[in-house]
DNA sequence: TGCGGTTATGGTAACGATACCAAGACGCGG
DNA sequence: CCGCGTCTTGGTATCGTTACCATAACCGCA
C-alpha cells in the first residue's frame, strides 16, 4: 500500500496523497500493527525482555529504570517480568519473551540451572546477565565488586575492634550471597578473627524473615557487636527490630554495616555504613552491553564489574 | 499442521506422533512465534500494557508488581514504560502499547491532556486508570482516598496544637496533589487555622528538590513546627534535611505527617505519622478490574476509592 | 460386503505489514 | 516525435500461525 509508504517516512509518495492518508488515519483511528509488522524476516520487534527477581525491591525497580531508559534511547520497550527467585517462573519467562521475538534479553538470573539460557534456545537473541554471574554460560555479565565490597566493609568494623560480627544474608544458591560471604571470611581470616556459626544467618529472603534473625541474634547468651547485612533486605530488617527493641526499652546498639545503599541512612539511630552502588547506572551498563551486540559486536563475552564505594553514613 | 494441535494441547493428534512433534521441537529449539499467532484474529496477545511516571519511586515499584501479579495468574505477561511524568512520552507509550495489541491499559496518568485516551484511539483494549483520576474520561479509575487521608493526618498535626503546619506536595497538575491539598486545607478550615503561604511548597517532584524547600522553610524568621508531606519523595527529602541539619548541631525537630508509608519510618529521630496505604493492592484492583472488563464485563465506569490508614510510626 | 461414523492428517486461506516488481505517468534531450 | 530515465502507484508474495475444510483411514454393525 501507498500507507505503509506514508507511514514508514513518505519516500516516493505526492504530499497531496500523503495529506489524504494521514487524514484517513486521524478518522479511522488507524494504528499500525507492531506484532504483524515484526513478522516479516528480519524486522525488529522493537522489544526487550527484563526479567528481575523482585520488583517490590526498589533496587530492582531502579535496575529495570536504568534499562529502560538505555532501551528508550534506542527506540526499544521492555517487557518486563518478575521471577520472584523461582527458577521455573525464569524458565517460563525466557521462553516467552523468545516466542514473542524480543531483540534481546536482560536477566537477573535465580541461580541453578541454566539450560534453558543456551544459545540455541535463545536464538538470535543476546543475552545479559545482571547483578549474579552464572558460571559455565557464554554470555556477557554486569556484576559488583561484591567480594571487595564485603571485604572492606568487614574491615571497617575489624578495624574498629569488633570480633564478634554476625552475617545476615541471602539464601545460599543465590551466587551474589556466595561472593559475598567470601569477601567478609576473608576479611575475617586476614585478621584471624575465628568465624562464629552461630552468627551467620544466611537464608533471609525478605524482611520480616531477617528482623526474625536478628531477634535470635540478639538472645544468645553472647550477642554480636556489629552486623554485616548482605543486602537491603537484610539491614532493613535488622534495623527494624533494633528500633522494636528500643521501644521496648532494651537497646542494642550494634555497628551496622549495610550491603546496599538505603534513604535515610543518615537518620538511623545505630552507626551505620553502607557499601554504596548504583542499581540504575547496573541497569544502564546492562541495557549498553546488550545495545552494543545488537549493533553487531560479536567479541568474546564480557564481564563488568561495577565498584562498590563505603560510604559512612553516620557513626 | 499437526505441529501446531500437538502444541495446543493435541487433540486428535496420535500420542506417537506427538512424541515425534515434541522430540523435534526439542531438537531444533523450536519456539512458537506469538507475534504471529497474535496475528489471526480474535486470538489474544497475551500482553497488558502498563504505564506508570516513575520507576525509580518504589511506590510504583511495587504498583506494577501488583498488576504484573494479577496479569500473571492470567497468564498474561506486562509491557511496562515509564512515563517520566511527560505527557508527549504518555502519549507515545500508549500508541505504542496499541500498536502492540495489548489486551488492556493501566495508567498513572501524568495528567492534562487525555485526547490519546479516548475510546476510538484504544481499539478494543480497555483503560483502568490508577492512583489518579482524570476527570472527563470513561475509564474505571483505581485511586486512594486522598482527600479523607490528607484530612486525618492534618487534624492529627492540629490537635496535636500545631497552627504553623507547611505543606510539601507534588506539581500542580498531578490531580493527586491537589485532592490531598483539598484534604489539607479542608481541616485548617474546620480547625479555623489561616494558611501561611510561606509554608506551603507545592512543586517539589524529587528528594533533592524536596530537601531544598525543607531548608528554605527551617531559614523562614517563623519557622513550621509541623510539616505535611504529600508524597513520599517529599518525606524523604524533608527527613534528609533534618538529618543534615542535627548533623551540624542545628536541630529541628517539627512533626511530620507522610503521606505514603516509608520503611524504618519507626526509626526516625522525630516524630513521623505515616498515612499507609498498599501500592501493590492498588495494583492488584487495577488488575482485576481490567481482567474484570476482559472477562466481559460492559457496566458503566467504575471508580474505587482505597482506604488510607493512619499509622503513628513515633511520637 | 457395504455403509455411516469417528478419528487422524495435511492443504488452503487469512490475519497485517512490507519488499519487490511491474506498469503507468511524466519530463527531457536528441 | 521517440526513447530513456525518474517518480509514483498498486499488485503479489511472504512472514508464522491456526480455523476450516477435504480427504483418508479405520471401526463397527447390519
Amino acid at each position: 500500500m501507498t500507507v505503509s509508504r506514508t507511514l514508514g517516512g513518505g519516500l516516493n509518495v505526492r504530499p497531496e496523497i500523503q495529506q489524504r492518508v494521514l487524514a484517513a488515519v486521524e478518522e479511522l483511528g488507524y494504528r499500525r500493527n507492531e506484532n504483524a509488522r515484526s513478522l516479516r524476516p528480519g524486522q525488529p520487534s522493537g522489544l526487550i525482555g527484563v526479567a528481575i527477581t523482585n520488583l517490590a525491591n526498589p533496587y530492582y525497580g531502579n535496575f529495570a529504570l536504568g534499562v529502560e531508559e538505555i532501551a528508550a534511547e534506542h527506540g526499544r520497550r521492555i517487557l518486563l517480568g518478575n521471577t520472584g527467585e523461582a527458577i521455573d517462573r525464569e524458565r517460563q519467562l525466557v521462553a516467552d519473551f523468545v516466542g514473542r521475538q524480543v531483540e534481546g534479553l536482560v536477566l537477573v538470573p535465580s541461580g541453578g540451572a541454566y539450560d534453558h539460557l543456551s544459545r540455541e534456545r535463545l536464538g538470535d537473541a543476546p543475552l545479559v546477565l545482571a547483578s549474579r554471574r552464572v558460571d559455565g554460560l557464554h554470555a556477557d555479565v554486569v556484576v559488583l565488586d561484591d567480594v571487595g565490597g564485603a571485604y572492606n566493609g568487614t574491615m571497617k568494623l575489624l578495624r574498629e575492634g569488633h570480633t564478634r560480627i554476625a552475617y545476615l544474608g541471602n539464601v545460599l544458591s543465590v551466587i551474589t550471597g556466595q561472593r559475598r560471604f567470601d569477601g567478609f571470611q576473608r576479611a575475617l581470616d586476614e585478621k584471624g578473627v575465628a568465624l562464629a556459626p552461630e552468627l551467620i544467618r544466611r537464608s533471609q529472603q525478605d524482611v520480616e524473615s531477617a528482623r526474625i534473625a536478628t531477634e535470635e541474634l540478639f538472645d544468645l547468651a553472647d550477642p554480636p557487636t556489629a552486623i554485616f547485612c548482605a543486602n537491603n533486605r537484610n539491614t532493613i530488617g535488622a534495623l527494624q527490630e533494633i528500633g522494636r527493641r528500643a521501644a521496648a526499652g532494651r537497646s542494642e546498639f550494634p555497628s551496622i554495616v549495610s550491603f546496599d545503599d538505603f534513604e535515610l541512612a543518615e537518620l538511623m539511630p545505630v552507626p551505620v555504613t553502607v557499601l554504596h552502588h548504583d542499581a540504575r547506572e547496573l541497569g544502564r551498563v546492562a541495557g549498553r552491553l546488550l545495545f552494543e551486540r545488537l549493533d553487531g559486536d560479536t567479541g568474546p563475552a564480557r564481564t563488568i564489574e561495577l565498584p562498590v564505594s563505603l560510604r559512612v553514613a553516620r557513626s
